[in-house]
DNA sequence: ATTAAAATTTAGACAAATCTAAAAATTTGT
DNA sequence: ACAAATTTTTAGATTTGTCTAAATTTTAAT
């Protein structure tokens, strides 16, 4: 397939930037602001635009001049399978070498970047084809499909709702180890007591032991209803 | 230690040039010639001296004009700790991925230049500290110690003389499939019967079976003598 | 001991990826 | 609507790692 020619010719800084667009696009159909990108990869402006030009020159993304960016088909592909990739490894890092799981995505952030796909399938097949990572986030299959798991933010839910915690919105090292403090983590049965309305905490009941939470918190765990199995 | 702040500071490219000398100049101790490693890495002299000059300043060579190079001990300690992430990936990937011993060498030399300490001594732990690689090369330890296996050269050894296979010279796809056709692996019982004087060809007994093999063949397997234990 | 050959280094150029500073286009506020 | 603020792009410089072509040093040969 004449789409795949140049899947192993890209550099790590390509790669970078195609999954940054990714990332703040929701999945590339949005248009994204050369200041976001630079924001982000913690660049200049001008240097996203120099690299903006390169990946328009390949076919991985629409461009024109003071009108932002999104990711073509090609792109969107490049992007899933590089996504499929850290993901995979961080699964890897957790369940095989016993790193907790605000270890992981450094590491993850250079493996991702190994190009063989011999590698990345016989991984998935050691790991037994994972369908989400140490974050509750979909793993892509190989075509780059993946469905979003039917899931709410602890924070979005009424009072008296309970689901299993499945996942995170935030997955920085600091709310993780956070979480890991508080006992925590996906799988958890989470059910919202009350909310205090002067500043929106939670008391809720996890595992069956009471405690309050910040609404902070609250936005930043997803649930999956235990009605909608 | 001072000896280690530029451990992660090092290059894709740095770390390539210091494996390079390291493997030409049996382990970093003899000088090595600038057209040696421009060969080797597939390279022009003129950027072997370029790069020779920045390892020199980082002072992982020693160095002088016209005069070749040889690695300094923290030259020495920096090749083997790639050449102890390279070999702990080849393993990984036969044990744990399936690959054949002729598949490993290219992901590996990707592999090799991931930087985490904590990675590398998990890996270790995953397949339970190996000492030596799936082409029979000794695995360093974390300090950057190991020994090399007292072996012979088949082609060295005496008519009637019999050890275990326990290694390759050549691990090159070419050769170690040509082994894998001809049923020759590393652990197979090896004999010598006779040793052809016309072109130094050997009819050896390999597990029991009879067969013939080159000279060439034979000295690019290693074997360790059954009496010495 | 010279000279020829080979090896090595220098000089200058280039591509990738970045930066700063300045210019241009777009958006916003009144 | 138009000036001001913001965003984005251009222009030109820098670093890394490479190259070619020419110059230099070392080695080998007669």
């Amino acid at each position: 397939m004449y789409f795949c020619v140049n899947k192993y010719l890209m550099t790590r800084s390509e790669e970078n930037y195609i999954k940054t667009i990714f990332h703040l696009g929701r999945k590339g159909t949005q248009e994204v602001a050369t200041n976001a990108i630079a924001e982000l990869m913690e660049t200049k402006p001008s240097s996203v635009t120099d690299m903006i030009k390169r990946l328009s020159e390949k076919d991985l993304v629409n461009y024109k001049r003071y009108q932002g960016v999104s990711l073509t088909a090609l792109g969107n592909k490049t992007a899933l399978n590089i996504i499929r990739k850290h993901r995979l490894w961080e699964v890897f890092l957790v369940e095989k070498l016993d790193f907790s799981w605000d270890e992981v995505h450094e590491v993850a952030e250079q493996l991702e970047h190994i190009k063989s796909d011999k590698l990345i399938d016989s991984l998935d097949r050691l790991l037994a084809y994972p369908k989400f990572d140490p974050h509750g986030d979909p793993i892509p299959d190989k075509n780059g499909g993946f469905k979003e798991r039917d899931r709410e933010l602890l924070s979005e839910v009424p009072v008296n709702t309970g689901g299993v915690c499945v996942g995170v919105k935030d997955s920085s090292a600091t709310f993780l180890k956070f979480l890991d403090k508080n006992g925590i983590a996906l799988g958890n049965q989470i059910k919202v007591m009350e909310i205090e309305e002067f500043d929106g905490s939670l008391n809720i009941e996890i595992d069956g032991r009471k405690m309050q939470i910040s609404h902070v918190i609250a936005s930043n765990l997803y649930i999956k209803a235990s009605d909608e199995i």
